[in-house]
DNA sequence: TTGTACGCGTTATCAC
DNA sequence: GTGATAACGCGTACAA
């Protein structure tokens, strides 16, 4: 359109200039002030930034008033569906209410969360959704410690005080429970990552030894090897093996602790081909491709975006908040079901047929 | 440890008071000029910065400089896993360079691909890996004027002169239709996002058109509706329950043209029953789950990291450049064949068996 | 209604 | 070796 030369980028002063006016013209020009500007300096303004293709410059803006107008999170696993879908939702209410996000994805390893911790706190954000792998990092605490307003995503740490937004994981085990218990199914494998790491793992685990304890069901645990690779499938799939052809009546089901364990028993299950639905199978996590497998998996699906949001609604509430040390709120989510064939207990029991759909 | 404060942020200037020495020492510490400095000063300087829990501000840092240090990525759809992994890449190749990546998922609408890219421009990032809806923006033309070096992820932009990295599209059609071909399948329908908002979908399906004109075997394409919903799932099972039951005698085979049709399609040939592997299915885009339905699908994998890896060396390259308008380079990588059960054809055919699988 | 002057935290350029 | 000082681009009292 205009004669826009590949010049570098020009500056507030610059379109003073340009106009003819004073960089605080501008500057209120932009400021959302604008009314007080004379029809006259609007116009020049407003052409002058458009002819010189201005943007302001944020890095200067957030240096002066202290508001960098960021918002960061951090990520342990990005390629985690779940995760990715939490992001969206965080995402979108940034931006409606005019913040922008700094993502960053630590792969699950303290090092890298040390590190990006650092780095967002050197480009002080104004907050931070956190869903961290393990104990608080010293960044963390740190940060905290400076009045950085902290929402944890899903998991808690430790004593660590800050606000929760994730799922009533207790509630989610009893839907869960519930309704194997009501498909028939008497004899459930819980099957989980290494609990250590992430305190909505132990709450989950938790909950569901205390239901065993009740005594409506027989009920197993299996925690997975934490080191992916060959051994881990290997183990897993003995493990389901030996489960599935255990010699008691009672029919059996699995239950997933999250997506991720879902996806990896139902590889197990297919390189056993076991027939879904006469072994029972819920997963806790909607997936893509849940409906897909075998008879379709059965999943508790989490309000992921709303979880998003909720965190970020959570986190500037705390910024405007004038006593920053108010006691740490938990804002917790129910996960819905969606009954699919892999809970679906075949009526006839006549194994002859050797077909497995 | 240290009795840190609740206090706010430190700056530079505070560490040069503590240590007693001036804020230039401090910046020569921080500035990998450290060994300029005595040792004692060095000492001083470092416990002074323990002790604050001292940080600097990037803000400032760049505003001087001119150098953020800050890369940019846009992201047209955040929610795929193809995008994922290729960010993970983006993500994993700026730390080894001391990079840190702002990242903006636009859901492929094209006001917040402007409202992202004038973001990205304020806080002046030095480069920029777009993976962009559509054709460019005036927003990115923008940028590209101004000497941001932009890298062009998997689709190029029409006229637009930038550097891109992604698969040799012509190539991945070749490997699909001759693994078909070489399975015995000859009719083949190539279903397809709609093609004009992306080069890439262009280049595969000018090429599936050039393969079938050499008349190999029988082609028809078939673009899926962009507006997702009820009705895109109603129309594209529909058109699929023709094809697979069409009268002709020779094997019919789909091939999806990335991992969203891949899904649809699959979900679509669930619903209508169809048996993979009789009819053949081949996605490009390798997936999670892609071993789990039915006898598994066949995949063509992009090495998705590699990407990312790659466009951020091109970026890096160009920055370093002198003559920052070099001809634009483009970088193409060849997708993996992943055979599973769908491309393989059953040997008897003997439809009585109810059996699917 | 408009303009001047200062400070935000940092680095670069000089002097000492 | 070290330290004062001037930018960087912007917002904002304050003055006019």
């Amino acid at each position: 359109m205009s004669d826009s030369k590949n010049a570098a980028r020009s500056t507030i002063l610059e379109v003073a200039r340009d106009a003819g006016v004073s960089k605080t013209s501008v500057s209120r020009y932009l400021g959302g002030e604008r009314e007080r500007l004379s029809a006259t300096l609007q116009g020049r303004i407003g052409q002058s930034i458009a002819r010189l293709g201005y943007r302001p410059n944020q890095m200067a803006r957030g240096l002066k008033g202290g508001r960098s107008r960021l918002l960061g999170m951090v990520v342990a696993d990005i390629r985690n569906p779940f995760s990715v879908d939490v992001l969206h939702g965080v995402e979108q209410a940034c931006r409606e209410r005019g913040f922008s996000l700094l993502v960053c994805n630590t792969d699950n390893d303290p090092a890298q969360e040390r590190e990006h911790l650092a780095l967002l706190a050197a480009y002080r954000v104004e907050g931070l959704v956190v869903n961290a792998a393990g104990r608080p990092s010293d960044e963390l605490v740190a940060l905290a410690e400076q009045g950085t307003p902290l929402v944890l995503l899903d998991r808690t740490l430790g004593a660590f005080e800050a606000d929760v937004v994730g799922l009533d994981n207790a509630r989610v085990i009893d839907t869960a429970v519930d309704h194997l218990l009501e498909r028939g199914y008497r004899h459930l494998l819980y099957v989980s990552e290494p609990p250590e790491a992430a305190s909505s793992r132990q709450a989950r685990l938790l909950r569901f030894h205390e239901r065993r304890a009740q005594g409506d069901f027989d009920g197993e645990v299996y925690v997975q090897d934490p080191h992916a690779g060959e051994t881990r499938e290997a183990t897993l799939r003995k493990t389901l093996a030996t489960f599935v052809n255990g010699a008691d009546e009672r029919p059996r089901a699995l239950l997933c602790a999250n997506g991720n364990v879902t996806l990896a028993v139902a590889h197990a299950l297919r390189a056993l081909d076991v027939t879904l639905g006469e072994t029972g199978l819920l997963g806790i996590d909607e997936l893509d491709w849940c409906a897909l497998a075998g008879p379709g998996i059965t999943t508790l699906a989490q309000p992921t975006e709303a979880i998003g949001r909720a965190a970020v609604d959570s986190l500037l509430r705390r910024l405007d908040e004038n006593p920053r040390h108010a006691p740490s709120r938990r804002t917790d989510f129910v996960a819905r079901l969606i009954p699919r064939g892999s809970t679906q207990r075949p009526r006839r029991r006549e194994p002859a047929d050797g077909c497995s759909r």
